[in-house]
DNA sequence: TCCTATTGTGGAAGCGGTTCCATAGAGGAG
DNA sequence: CTCCTCTATGGAACCGCTTCCACAATAGGA
């Protein structure tokens, strides 16, 4: 027989409310009482049931969680660093995952778990995040936070990485180090805020170093491996000496590239890239690139959506968090010894 | 204010029972109503609130998923399986991920994830599982399906990868293909089961081809790059003409050691791994490997745990399943065509 | 001694649904 | 014109827990 709050109160010969509070510690509540209850309980394993409390108390101690499968190498860092927080809480993290090929289902699916109530706040990644969405997961009045994206004229809170600064720096590390005056630029795809921004610092770098920003050395991509290899080729013709990849996949497919076509990176050509993906340091040569600090991105979606969870002050004022990336210089930049 | 079922209800003229048959599509209902309610419910967006849905259910919907977190490369592929499983039977994915330093309180709060009926089944992936760990889990009666090792003498299903024949492939290409007669081996550590299962299927493979088994030529490893960097020099006095690692970690260690000493990998000396880590293609030279197939573990848990949730038959007899592995050859094995 | 805190406890009303059961009207069969 | 069977619907119990409120007993203070 299954055992309830009922049973466990019928054998410690109270009622269900005292040993309700026994085991929450509210009110008060005779030593003698607690401590039979407290025997019972570990005699019969018995945990209260969270959907009934849940229920009771109007939460589900659950944070949602919506990442694109495209997140695929940086998810286990979001993810530890999310559950650090949460964990340390007694909250739960409901996992949501979607490639492109389901966008809208997921979509539905979110939608439906935060309609339910399934959760009390939802941290939110999905990189074609539209006003219509935002309007609606808003409506429901619960906790959000999106990530990686800013997403324009929306009161939402937003933990975005500086992709602006990463771009500068890198830029910057190619322009003063290595005095690289012709940089090709690969961007990511037309409606990627994240491509738009690595742009922008890269323009804004050359221009504060002294270089003009020529638009026959941007040629675009679409955060692929493939859209990379093909860009190589119109780089070389360009004559650039260097080649900013804006993620790192590209800058494999530019390195695959021109290796295909004897020419020594690091030496020849300059490739660098942006994501610090986990196998950017193991490829030939280690990549120069910049770094996005996914576990803090975790902890602080984590932090910021019990916060909102927790007070219950709705018309706080959203805010934008923006976390730093870190230059990391590896080889593919001309930097360091290396055998080719 | 709130809007429930009763507000429908009271708004449609019909009591909440009427409206919850409506909704569920239980019982009979006048088209009528029927439609009056399905109004009302778009017009306010009305969704049923599932904390209520379950408890009065008695289902939470939900199934968690254990994994650690040096999972990591893998962490995508296992839940994207599992999801898309699940997410067409409407369930949910709770997650929990542990690293090595807080193994104790992970198990904690699976358990009591486990113990307040939070979730309908498990799936858990916890590489050191011991029989007390298993036990306190099947206490709770609930479905449960363990991921990567075979519990010994536990009546528990299992869904495994077939190591053995894994390796066995692997050292048979080595011997086969290639015709090393001195293969180094590095185990994984003492306690992990998938790394003994390699270990026969390497020494098998050996005797079925004509080549004895050689202990002196066994290094004990741990997973670990740094493991793998450490037998690297051991191996290399051993005298042999290839190094099996028994993962691609280990074997990036060797490589790189390898590198370092100035010995071309693929050529003076063949270095394979075992996992098909992402990055196993991008290094150089590119690993040869044994894929694992995460997807379909994490498809073939979803469907057994449905399986088991949907049919109470808890007295159905447990069984281990069995996925095959997929030997990926590439260059580090001395195939192929490549530039050193 | 009487009054008022303080402490301890039970009863009952929720939380927001589902579901069993009783009841009633409408047709059709006899 | 009955009787029986569907079809529709409402009422109430229930899921398992929290929490408010009322009440009792004990203890201090005046």
């Amino acid at each position: 027989m299954k055992i309830t709050i009922n049973e466990i109160a019928k054998m410690a010969g109270v009622s269900k409310s005292t040993v309700s509070r026994a085991l929450n510690g509210t009110g008060y509540i005779s030593d003698e009482k607690k401590s039979k209850i407290f025997e019972l309980v570990k005699i019969h394993n018995y945990v209260p049931d969270s959907k009934a409390v849940n229920l009771s108390k109007g939460k589900a101690m659950t944070v949602g969680l919506v990442l694109p499968s495209a997140a695929g190498p940086f998810y286990g860092e979001v993810v530890r660093g999310l559950e650090e927080v949460l964990s340390a809480n007694k909250y739960f993290t409901m996992l949501m995952t979607f490639d492109n090929t389901s966008v809208e289902e997921v979509r539905k699916r979110y939608i439906s778990m935060i309609g339910s109530k399934r959760v009390d706040g939802m941290i939110i990644f999905d990189p074609e995040v539209n006003a219509e969405m935002v309007e609606k997961v808003m409506s429901f009045k619960i906790p959000v936070v999106y990530l990686g994206e800013s997403i324009q004229g929306m009161d939402v809170d937003t933990i975005l990485i500086d992709n602006f600064d990463g771009a500068y720096m890198m830029t910057e590390h190619l322009v003063k180090i290595h005095n690289y005056k012709r940089i090709a630029f690969i961007t990511g795809p037309a409606n990627s805020f994240d491509g738009a921004e690595r742009l922008r610092g890269f323009k804004h770098a050359l221009e504060m170093n002294g270089l003009s920003f020529d638009p026959t050395l941007v040629f675009r991509g679409d955060f692929t491996k493939e859209s990379g290899k093909n860009a190589a080729e119109v780089c070389l013709k360009s004559g650039a000496n260097a080649i900013f990849a804006s993620n790192d996949e590209m800058a494999l497919g530019v390195i695959e590239e021109l290796q295909r076509k004897g020419i020594k990176v690091g030496k020849d050509m300059a490739v660098v890239g942006f994501d610090d993906a986990f196998w950017s340091r193991y490829i030939f040569p280690p990549l120069t690139t910049v770094h996005q600090p996914m576990h803090s991105i975790g902890k602080m979606a984590a932090k910021t959506i019990l916060e909102k969870i927790e007070s219950n002050d709705v018309v706080k004022t959203p805010m934008k968090i923006v976390l730093n990336t870190r230059l990391i210089v590896r080889n593919s930049c001309g930097c360091g010894s290396f055998t080719n």
